[in-house]
DNA sequence: AGATGGTAGTGGACACTGTCCACATTAACG
DNA sequence: CGTTAATGTGGACAGTGTCCACTACCATCT
């Protein structure tokens, strides 16, 4: 009767489970709905376990803000691999740019809890150089210089007005998915949402 | 021996209390401090008085965020208020729009809670028209509006281009305002802010 | 093989939050 | 003056994050 069976998972298993449960709980509720508690419940563990993988709640919210922010990462990055053109065309290098904020935008409406939660924290997950394989940098951050680049070799953006300048575009799209997704504009109809994403983009595509 | 002098306070002095209590919190904490017992607590008051005023926590959030709004509003208009040139004047106009994100951005600098609290809840401060005395619209996206229109009769801004401008811009002030705010440009230094404002304000003017 | 030590999970507790209920007191008004 | 509604009090409850002491397991070294 050596009390109860209390079964000890993998290496890593209640960690992993903690993240997932916590983005799933981002997902519904926003970073505000990822409650420690709720997170080991979810697990099936007790509140206290999750202190042996994390300082503590925040410590919690910054693995499932970094999930999250992965996620749009990889929706941008499929979004431009999309694209077909080689690089440098100028056409494609365009349609490039306007992925990228079309999986920013589209991430936002689809998944504004992750969303949210990607931001939730202003730990900077941009300057931690975030790269695959190859050694580039697929931080979405990352993501947008190399298409600003890009358009620069392709001779559609003059090289003086290149530095600096994925601030401001990231702003304006940024901005809207802000707005129009827990903002002041997050219940206008589908069709004027999307009339707002085509304006934003054309602005940006104007402004370069 | 009739146990304690309750003082009973002037009608809505309590409210006005808790209100002012709540915006206290939010500009050192953000919308998470905004605590209803604490801010009871710096009333002098005992937790559920509270309850006389709001149906609850959420409530009092609401109207922290509709003052914290009001202010945005206010700067703005004294932004606008303090540049020179009559209406309809090309140059005036621009400085006056210029102005407008100057103070947005101004605001979200130096008073980092209040402006997340304002945007806290989902609330639509625009729609609700906030007229003043002359029966202008004095909320931060009328004014918005009024200076755009202003920009069409100088001829500056194309009137078939008018027709839902003001979210592009809005949303390129906006995203600039929380990124480099609460978001990953959060601790850059002064001068990068300051560039980083100059140039987005440069990217909206060049994008008219 | 057998002792040992660190790791992962348990149980209980505390302070704090928002919120509800029953009660007391005061102000307003007939 | 007596009634009534408004306003504040006191106590309680569930739920949260977090800390402490304790226990079972697993790997590793002798």
């Amino acid at each position: 009767m050596a009390a109860e069976v209390t079964r000890r998972r993998v290496r890593g298993a209640v960690r992993d489970g903690l993240v997932a449960a916590g983005v799933e709980l981002a997902r519904t509720g926003g970073p505000e709905a990822v409650l420690l508690r709720e997170a080991t419940r979810l697990v099936g563990v007790v509140p206290n376990a999750a202190y042996r993988h994390f300082a503590g709640r925040d410590e919690l919210l910054a693995a499932v803000c970094t999930a999250a922010m992965g996620e749009l990462a990889d929706r941008m990055a499929a979004g431009v691999g999309r694209v077909r053109g080689k690089y440098g065309d100028a056409a494609a290098a365009g349609r490039r740019l306007g992925a990228i904020g079309s999986a920013y935008l589209e991430f936002a409406h689809q998944e504004p809890g992750l969303f949210a939660a990607a931001f939730a924290l202003p730990q900077q997950h941009e300057y931690a150089a975030t790269v695959d394989g190859d050694g580039r940098d697929q931080s979405p951050l990352g993501q947008l210089r190399a298409v600003l680049d890009e358009l620069v070799e392709a001779g559609v953006l003059a090289s003086e007005r290149r530095p600096g300048i994925e601030y401001p575009i990231w702003s304006t799209v940024h901005g809207l998915a802000v707005l129009s997704g827990q903002g002041p504009l997050r219940d206008a109809p589908e069709a004027t949402r999307k009339q707002f994403e085509q304006r934003t983009l054309a602005f940006i595509a104007g402004g370069l």
